[in-house]
DNA sequence: TTGACAACATACCCGGTAGTATGTTCATGT
DNA sequence: ACATGAACATACTACCGGGTATGTTGTCAA
């Protein structure tokens, strides 16, 4: 299997929203990271915008519809942060451990936003409600897929090279993804931090999860 | 610091829930890990016990009472799980590989009550509403920290001997917590599973947890 | 036999929330 | 100047779900 970018990833990859729309979005990812999708409602989120329902009815149809942007939007800025890393030159372990400090790095960055993707997969494990939301949802998860499957691919090389030793190349993925996801559940900004503060708890990640996958080289860059 | 279980842990794990009360909280178990714990009403979890909201509420006060029982009594059931591997004797580094595999082997065994355990430490993350809710779960979570700190002792343990290799204890802690209850988010059943499949399934978890703690040494028992 | 209580079921209330229907304001083209 | 539509705000509806108040049934002790 080669290592390519799908051409349907770099198309399905969307331009920057409009300024009121990305206003909306940052608020509701926040609204929803804070609460958690059901418990916030649409006036929780026009409230935080010192606004009212009627703006963000304007320019969502739904709530569904509403989260399924912050969804996207959040994959969306996955792949950009992703794809220098990822084309970058260099040998596959060199890519790996670029490709997992800036998804780390990213997960901290965006926090709210991946908080929503990570949401939205519970979501789809479970069954949503309404058949349409269902679809939606599909659609979404098949783009954090092939997001998924960009890792997987890498990953399988560095196994082949004798680089990496595990068992179950899936396996190995998924938990590969929760390690360097793991921000998400226990990192909140502290006063007074820096880029040198976040970058060692990126490395101390990357590190576990690189070991985990049976890497024994160097990470620090 | 010496690795010793708190006697409050000890008291604090009660006897087995009455056989009617087990069947409702297995049932919301299994309703809120379908569903979620907001998206699940109190008529859906009497539904999938064929009876109404009236048994449930005779047997709890609230919704949030009924959730704090089943997080409660999947907090105790990790608790009677590895204090056998905890107790036993060995060197701590067989001590943590029992442990680990223990309590992977529990995440499987027990997902529906795990999966609630997880939603709740979420939800106190977040803010829940009222102050009285927000009282019981710091108890809870109390409860689970103990937990935790279990796993944190045998591990600083196992770092002040040089078998383990990482900056931050309890980011290290953290780390392989998510990694060892990871297949709450990637496991389920299989037709025709057996036992040996699980057990492979629980030796890549801890073997990928392990190696990403800096651990060198064997792991299958 | 009966009183009392546990263990439910039934019927109802009511607050919150998604969604809608209808203003209102302002900018822009003609 | 005026029409038009985008970008909101306001007011309202409908429903769902947590919680309660009130039956109903069986059991068991005295």
């Amino acid at each position: 299997m080669a290592v390519g970018v799908p051409e349907s990833v770099a198309e399905s990859i969307e331009a920057a929203p409009s300024s009121t729309r990305r206003e909306i979005l940052d608020a509701a990812a926040h609204c929803f990271t804070a609460r958690g999708y059901a418990n916030t409602s649409i006036d929780d989120v026009a409230r935080s915008l010192g606004s009212t329902k009627g703006r963000i009815y304007h320019h969502y149809a739904s709530k569904a519809d509403l989260f399924a942007d912050v969804f996207k939007t959040g994959m969306d800025m996955n792949y950009q942060a992703i794809m220098p890393a990822f084309e970058a030159a260099g040998n596959v372990e060199e890519k790996l451990v670029r490709m997992a400090r800036t998804h780390t790095t990213q997960m901290i960055a965006t926090k709210p936003y991946q908080r929503a993707v990570w949401e939205g997969v519970e979501m789809h494990l479970r069954g949503s409600t309404t058949p349409e939301q269902r679809d939606t949802l599909t659609g979404l998860l098949a783009h954090r897929d092939r997001y998924s499957d960009i890792f997987k691919s890498v990953i399988s090389e560095c196994e082949k090279r004798g680089s990496l030793a595990f068992d179950n190349l899936s396996i190995a993925n998924q938990v590969m993804f929760i390690a360097l996801n793991s921000p998400l559940f226990w990192y909140s900004p502290r006063p007074g931090e820096n880029k040198s503060d976040i970058d060692k708890l990126v490395d101390q990640v990357v590190e576990f999860a690189l070991r985990g996958l049976g890497y024994k080289g160097e990470i620090k860059s």
